[in-house]
DNA sequence: AGCGACATCTTGTCAATGACAAGTTAGGAT
DNA sequence: ATCCTAACTTGTCATTGACAAGATGTCGCT
């Protein structure tokens, strides 16, 4: 879908998706110009609405690769809590652009079919991380509320990192910090 | 500062302020357009360039705004943390186009002097209402982690709550769910 | 090989926007 | 009354997203 053979450009599309990442990294998804990725990838300034429509689908193409890539992290992460909260982390930390486009459906169409079997392939990994814990200190109260809590701990150390809120004594290794956080879960 | 007196407008500074938060609440921090601001406050189009500056200028003055409002909110809550994290939910999903503002740092000026002071005033009423709670408890191992994770929370809970990501099985009340999961942290 | 169909990409255009420059109006101070 | 300055307007330009219409390359089919 994403590789097809060498046409004009090669493989506009994902050069294009390539770049929105650079730009997203640099200067936040608002800095998205579809004319500038364009002129990245040395193609016509309508070049990308042939393959995406429009800015929307560009940006929904992204959110999809995103969810994917952190099922992804967070199945190889396995079964631990702990191990799967610092994965989660680490994927908003290595993949920031991705990550913020994600998590903000007003810029892309959220309810596309491919982003809701994206998301929830993402949010089954999730909750089968934490579930594995779970059941190994004996069965929590509320799994559903577990997993809620273990979301929003990890979900919130990675956006106030990426958005640079926290105070610098925090240091600058995120797995670390996220580690210290999570175990804060279990003690 | 914010409210002069009747000049040709009014108070077109609280006006654009108040519009721009209309939009975002509608359609996100990416939807306002200066000039749309100006037609709904039936000014001409360049107005707002009077009071603000650019647009970075306008979302710098909505997230002090944000900020102070979020500080007061948390030091009318207490130094409980339970009510604290309620109340810093609340916050979110009751001013949600200021909380969007205010941990994007990249749409507005977020080194500014008056940021700086008034973001450093919500982290002071934040970690006030952690500390409550850990002192009743006889005192965390670390207070810096545990204000950390506090936040963490609280944050991602209240921030995949606005992003629509939770699943419908959570319900239709924030400040219910956030009490549950707070919970979680002294369990 | 040749032809047709189609995906890929280009050129051209339009309305909307952000930013800036320069001019106009109205309150307040003296 | 007059000046001064803040508040606002008019005018303009480059950039952008979106769309329409045309050109070009690639592949399947015979």
């Amino acid at each position: 879908m994403s590789g097809t053979r060498g046409y004009h450009h090669g493989d506009l599309r994902r050069a294009l998706l390539d770049a929105a990442v650079e730009v997203i990294d640099e200067s936040g998804p608002a800095a998205v110009s579809l004319r500038d990725l364009a002129r990245r990838a040395g193609v016509s300034h309508a070049a990308p609405a042939h393959h995406f429509g429009d800015k929307a689908g560009l940006l929904t193409a992204l959110a999809v690769q995103g969810f994917e890539m952190l099922a992804d992290a967070l199945r190889e992460a396995g079964d631990d809590l702990l191990d799967a909260g610092v994965a989660y982390v680490d994927f908003a930390v290595r993949h920031r652009a991705h990550f913020e486009v994600m998590f903000r459906p007003e810029l892309y169409r959220a309810d596309a079919p491919e982003v809701r079997a994206a998301r929830e392939g993402a949010g089954d990994a999730l909750r089968a991380g934490v579930a594995g814990r779970a059941a190994r200190d004996g069965g929590p109260a509320d799994p559903g509320r577990d997993a809620l809590a273990a979301w929003s701990i990890v979900h919130g150390f990675a956006t106030l990192w990426l958005a640079g809120a926290l105070p610098t004594r925090v240091g600058d290794d995120p797995q670390r910090a996220a580690r210290a956080v999570i175990r804060r879960l279990f003690e």
